[in-house]
DNA sequence: ACCCGCGGGACGACCCGTTATT
DNA sequence: AATAACGGGTCGTCCCGCGGGT
C-alpha cells in the first residue's frame, strides 16, 4: 500500500472514532489533526470538505459492524442459529466494541435524520443492507423449513434491529452492558418462537 | 404568567425543538435567537449559559414526553392496559409527535453519551424515571395478581424502552411509520405473555 | 450619532482606503481589523459579510469623490466654467486626494470587470452617474447657447472621463503629477474647442 | 522548441491571462493548475514563486500588446500615419484582444501601484517603453517637418496614451465598445491638429 | 435601573503558496 | 518530477461579557 493510502486510511479510521463518539458536529476538523497528527494541509489534500470525510468515515464504520456480523454469521448454517449468531454480536459490542462510541448505524441516523441529509442517507444505505441481509436469511429458513412459513421477514429484521440498537442506546447511557445482555437474552426466546 | 415568564418559557420550547432536531453541538445561539425572535441580550438575560439553556430545555421535553405517558396511563387500572397504553403513546409519534426531532431521551443520550457528562446526567435521570415507571406498573401488577409472579420488572422495562426507541429511530430514518406499527405489535404480544 | 453609527461608518472608511489601495481581493479582514482596531465579531456585527463591506464602502469612496465634484461645479454658472472645474478637481487628486488610493471608480472598474459582478455593477453606476452629471451640463450649456449646438454631449462626458482616469492611473503609477496636469491642461483647451 | 521549454510557455500564456482578468491576488496557483492542466510540481518545476510567474506573465503580456503596435506602425513612414495606426491598434481591442481582460498595462498598473512594488517596476518599465516609442516618433516627425516645431512630444504620449487606457476602461466596464470608438475617434483629430 | 446589542476573541472549515520527500 | 505534507492564511461563526442608551 502507497504510502498516500495508509495516510488516507488513519485518517479516515482516526475520523470514524471520533464522529462516532462526538458526532459530526461535535467533532473539529482540529480534533481529526489531533488524531492524525495532521496538519490541516495534509488532511484536505485526501479529502475536499469535513463532509466528504464523514462520508467515508461512516462507510468504513459500517463495514467494520458488518464484518463481524459476517464472521459470526458464515459458520452458522440453520436460519435460527444465523439470527442467533448476529444477535449474540452486539453482546461484544461493550467488551470489544469494534469501534468506540457505540454502534454507528444508530448515532449517524440520530445526529443526521434532521440535519444532514448526505449522511442521513448513507444510514438509510447501511440500515437497509443491514435489514436485507436479515430478511435473506429469515427467508431462506422458511424456504428449507427451519422457519414456520407464515413468519413475516421484515417484521424479525425490524424486531431485531430496533430491540437492539435501543438497548445499545440504553447500556451506553448507563455505562452497564446489563441492559444489552437482556435485550439479547430477549431477542434469543424470541427467535425460538418463530421455530415452525 | 408574566411577561418575563412567559418570554423564558418560550425560548424554552423553541431550544427544546431545536436541540431535538438538529442536536446541541448542531444548534447554535444564533439559531434560537432566529427561532425566538429575540437579540443575545434578551436570552442571555434569562439563561447564563448555552449549557444551561439545554439542560433546561431538556428537562422541558422530556416532560412534554412523560406527560403523554401519564394521561394515557392513568385511565387504566389493570397493569397490562397500562402497560399496552404506554407502548401506544408511541405510535403517535411519527403523526403528531409532541415535539419535532423524534424522541428527546434517545437523541440526547446518542449525543451526550461521549461528550457532553451534564447533559448525560439528565437523560440518565429521564430514562431511570421511565424505567421506574414501568417498574412500579410490573411490580404492582404482580402483586395484585395480574402479572405473573415471575416476571422481572427490570426486564420488562429494558425490553419495552429499548424497542421502542429502536423503532422510532427506524422510522424517523426513513420517515415511515411502519417499523414503530411493527415494533408496537410486538410488544403488544410480549406484554401478553407475562400474563399469570 | 449612536456610537454603533459611528463605529460603523468608521470600518466604513478605513476600508475604503484599504480596498482602494490593495484592491477588494488585495486586502483581508485582518487588514481591516487592524486599520479600524476592532475584531472579527466587531466587523461581522455591521456587516454580514466582507462583499456586503466591499459594496459600501465603495458607495462610500464614490460619494466623497463626487461630493468634491458637485462643490467645484455649484459655484459656477457657465457650462464651460463648470466642466473647467470638474476637470481641475482632478488636479487636487494626487496632493490632496479624498481618499488614498487614486480614483475609487478606476480602480474598482479594472478590478471587478472580469471578477466580481455585484462590485462591477456599483462601479457601473458611479460611472453613469458621473457621465450623467457631464452629459447635464453640456446640454444646459447647449440650450443656453454656451456650447456650439452641434456637440454631442456623449462624447464630451467619454473623452473627458477617459483621458482624466487614465492620466490619474499614470501619475499614479509614476507617482509623479505631471501626467495629470498635461492631461487637465489638454482638457482645458479640450472644452474651449467646443465653445459655439 | 523542447517540451520543457514548451510547457513553460504555456504555464506563462494560461497565467498571463488568468491574472489580466482576475488580477494578481485574484488568481491563485490552484486556478493556474486547471488552466495549465499541470500539478503543482509541474508549475513550480518551471517558476520558484508566484511572484516570479506573474513578473514573467506579465512581460509576455505586454510582449503580445506591443507586438500589435510594432506590426501597425511599421507599414507607415509618416508620423501622422504611425500615430493614427498605433491609435487604431486599440480599436480591436474589445473585439479581438490579444490578451482577454484588457490592457495589462492598466491592469497591472493599477493593481501594484500601491501594493506590490516589483510588478509595479514592470509595469512602469512597460509604460516607459511605451511612451519612449511614442515619443520617438514624434521627434523624428518634427525633425522631418511632418509636425510641428513646437509639439512637445511627451504631452502627444501623456494624452494618447490616457485617454486610450481610460476608454479601455470604460468599454469594459460597460461591455460596449462605444467608449473606445469615441476615444480613438477624438485622438484621430486631436493628432491632425499637430500638423505644422 | 435595566437590558439591548456592541464588541471580543477563540474557533469554525477551508485554501494559500511553498517545501520536503520519494 | 510528481505529490504528500506543511502551516499560516482566508473568510466567517461561535458563545459570551460588559458598557452605553432608554
Amino acid at each position: 500500500m502507497s504510502k498516500a493510502k495508509a495516510t488516507r486510511a488513519n485518517i479516515i479510521q482516526q475520523a470514524a472514532e471520533l464522529f462516532n463518539q462526538k458526532g459530526y458536529s461535535g467533532s473539529s476538523m482540529a480534533d481529526i489533526m489531533r488524531a492524525t497528527g495532521l496538519q490541516k494541509g495534509g488532511i484536505y489534500n485526501h479529502f475536499k470538505s469535513k463532509d466528504e470525510l464523514a462520508l467515508e468515515a461512516f462507510d468504513y464504520a459500517y463495514q467494520l459492524v458488518s464484518q463481524r456480523i459476517w464472521e459470526a454469521i458464515r459458520t452458522k448454517s440453520h436460519a435460527l442459529e444465523k439470527l442467533k449468531a448476529l444477535v449474540l454480536v452486539y453482546l461484544n459490542y461493550i467488551d470489544d466494541p469494534p469501534l468506540a462510541g457505540g454502534c454507528p448505524v444508530l448515532n449517524t441516523a440520530i445526529e443526521s435524520d434532521d440535519a444532514h441529509p448526505a449522511l442521513r442517507d448513507r444510514a438509510r444505505q447501511a440500515m437497509t443492507s443491514w435489514r436485507n441481509l436479515i430478511i435473506r436469511i429469515v427467508n431462506k429458513g422458511i424456504n428449507k423449513g427451519e422457519i414456520a412459513s407464515d413468519v413475516e421477514a421484515e417484521v424479525i429484521a425490524t424486531i431485531l434491529i430496533s430491540t437492539i440498537e435501543g438497548a445499545i442506546m440504553m447500556s451506553k447511557l448507563y455505562q452497564d452492558p446489563i441492559y444489552l445482555e437482556r435485550a439479547v437474552s430477549h431477542l434469543n426466546n424470541y427467535i425460538e418462537t418463530i421455530s415452525p
